[in-house]
DNA sequence: TTTGACCTTGCCCTTGGCGGCAAGGTTGAA
DNA sequence: TTCAACCTTGCCGCCAAGGGCAAGGTCAAA
């Protein structure tokens, strides 16, 4: 299958595949005149590529699971460095979500002070 | 003061205040050789900002703030505009922070089928 | 034959808050 | 005098995952 054709199969743009493949994490052969052929497990690849980022992984985090991107990814668990890296993504997430969590309820606690100032006007 | 007394009384940088000027939101006198003077009560508005970027406001954002800037913006709130914005920010922050917690949600999920996969191995 | 859909590489742009560097002027102190 | 520490403007880089465009090649159908 040609590029675009893979695209329409996984949901993503042609940029994107690109984009992975010069990530390395997709490859494809090219036909005489140039153009990208794929393998049909490669839709299977690219959709486990578009579940680890959507779970939060980067591509270079997605490295790490190359040799397990052709399966089901949540199914069959990767390699132990694998889990490391995930494990260390999961704790980033974390804390980024702490952070964030913390900002949040500063701003609301503003606003909060700020409508009852409003309310309650000091006289 | 000059730019480097402020960012030490402030915790920044120069390169920051420099920033801030040309975003709008902080403002100097020239000495003659071109220094840039900045006022006592600058300090207070710096921190102030820096204390809305925390919160998760933009440079952008803050712009609406001007006006009170100077006082104790935690407890001197703004306009209505200002709470406005303040609001539409809390609800990105929201946002982010749901969707954040969704992929955190499903990585870990991810991990802890991969552990128990460790633990009772498909035979 | 010519249109139009598809493909190629390459390169700049986006968001945000600065960092860092170049290349130069200013100043107080040793 | 000359050195170090300060300051100036201007501009590129960064991080991430692509978007978008230019300029061109390819191919099937009408």
């Amino acid at each position: 299958m040609r590029i675009g054709e893979l695209a329409k199969a996984t949901g993503t743009t042609a940029r994107a595949l690109r984009h992975y493949e010069q990530a390395g994490l997709i490859s494809s052969e090219r036909a005489i005149n140039g153009y990208r052929i794929y393998q049909e497990r490669t839709v299977v690849r690219v959709r486990n590529i578009r579940y680890l980022l959507a779970v939060g992984l980067t591509l270079d985090d997605i490295q790490v699971f190359l040799p397990c991107l052709d399966g089901n990814v949540a199914a069959a668990p990767p390699s132990e460095r694998g889990l490391q890296v995930a494990l260390e993504r999961l704790a980033v997430l974390n804390e980024r979500i702490a952070v964030q969590i913390k900002a949040r309820d500063r701003l609301d606690a503003v606003l909060r002070q700020a409508t009852s100032d409003q309310l309650h006007p000091v006289t």
